[in-house]
DNA sequence: ACCTGAACACCGTTCAAGT
DNA sequence: ACCTGAACACCGTTCAAGT
């Protein structure tokens, strides 16, 4: 009788959501490696077989936290700002839903025209590009750089040590800067130079505004290329 | 006495490149997931433990794929352009070096900073950075964010069909293009208008020129913002 | 409808041993 | 120095079966 309770979660009953919330979860923790058939279904006390029956398969699965991703999504309330400023607006707030995941955020890549809120956001890029002048392809190949660009900026490189502790990961830095302020200056002069800034930029303190900036402002002087046809 | 050759491999003998070599061949062909030490073995006509001679495990594989990579670009000459079109070379010369291998390319992102050719790549572009007027600091945020545009812009979508000769992709395209064009113009106008573009880019044809132009006009009207404090 | 049990064909990696 | 053999703890997935 000492059955339910096999393990900590709250066996209430499997669900796609469910499901879904304990992978983002898992995830969150100790990477996307982490993420696995086998140990979803020990979080949830349950046969990794019990997953079959609300995923065809792991990559469905994965689909589903692509989706639940884009669902967070904020949309800024619509207003009569420029172009450039809406467009800004809309990839800080896609930085923001994806930025609490990192580990998979590069989810967000494959799954954007497979389910209904990555269309929103597709449609919602597009048509700021369509405003700005773009016609219908260049604004599809606009918005699709942009997309895995945002998506890039805010994934964890794979191979982070996860499950590590904030401590942890300052030793990393300090290792990573130590070996690169370590190298030659005649060879490397550059790379010595900005060793601080190059061991910080692989953390979660980037600066993804800097990368928003310098992509809409690309797009800005684009657009006013095409316009005045300078 | 009919023992060699126990696989359509030569073999001549084990080493760290000939097993680079053969799986990028193997990720050329089948996809980043074929790439296994398993695979790789039998390849060779070697058990798998034989690797783990050359290589400490299978993450110092990968380093070496990102290795090659970086080895492959070909720098441009140096000249006396303005930095904003040698910057643009260098990143095209990336590209070139990255565009064979789309399967592979996303591993040069975390291994930059961790071998010779990359660091030698890091360290032009730097330069470069420099040049234009940023301090330390920025050219780093900037570059690494430039480094990972440029692996996603040349990176295959995971979850493609890979094994698939072309005209399995082609059928994909297809397939993903119909169901786009089927959405509701009402709720996906920009998605529907722009359906073809969309489908066509995912695919090794995409533009990447696009992209790298985009960039580089957002560092140059961010240099400009910055020199003359507009 | 929702889940289990047993089985299959895979993984990466360790450890001791061979030559 | 370079490689093998056996073993371990994992994977995703299929298929038949239970309730």
């Amino acid at each position: 009788m000492v059955k339910k309770r096999d393990t900590a979660e709250a066996r209430e009953r499997l669900s796609r959501d469910a499901i879904v919330t304990g992978a983002i979860a898992l995830a969150d923790a100790e990477g996307l490696g982490a993420v696995t058939i086998r140990r979803l279904a020990q979080a949830h006390g349950v046969t990794p077989m019990a997953l079959y029956w609300h995923f065809k398969d792991k990559d469905q699965l994965l689909d589903g936290i692509a989706e639940r991703l884009f669902s967070e999504v904020q949309f800024p309330p619509a207003d009569s700002a420029p172009w450039d400023d809406q467009l800004r607006a809309l990839l800080l707030a896609l930085v923001a839903a994806l930025r609490p995941h990192p580990a998979v955020a590069g989810l967000a890549r494959a799954s954007v025209l497979s389910c209904e809120p990555g269309l929103a956001v597709a449609e919602h890029t597009l048509s700021l590009l369509r405003q700005a002048g773009f016609d219908a392809d260049k604004s599809a190949e606009i918005g699709g750089f942009l997309l895995t660009a945002v998506v890039t900026l805010v994934s964890d490189e794979p191979g982070l040590a996860y499950g590590a502790d904030a401590e942890a990961r300052e030793d990393a830095m300090r290792v990573k800067r130590a070996s690169l302020s370590a190298l030659s200056p005649r060879r490397h002069p550059n790379v010595v130079a900005s060793a601080d800034a190059l061991a910080a930029c692989t953390g979660p303190e980037a600066n993804h505004e800097l990368g928003i900036d310098m992509l809409v402002t690309g797009i800005v002087c684009m657009a006013e290329g095409r316009v005045t046809s300078r």
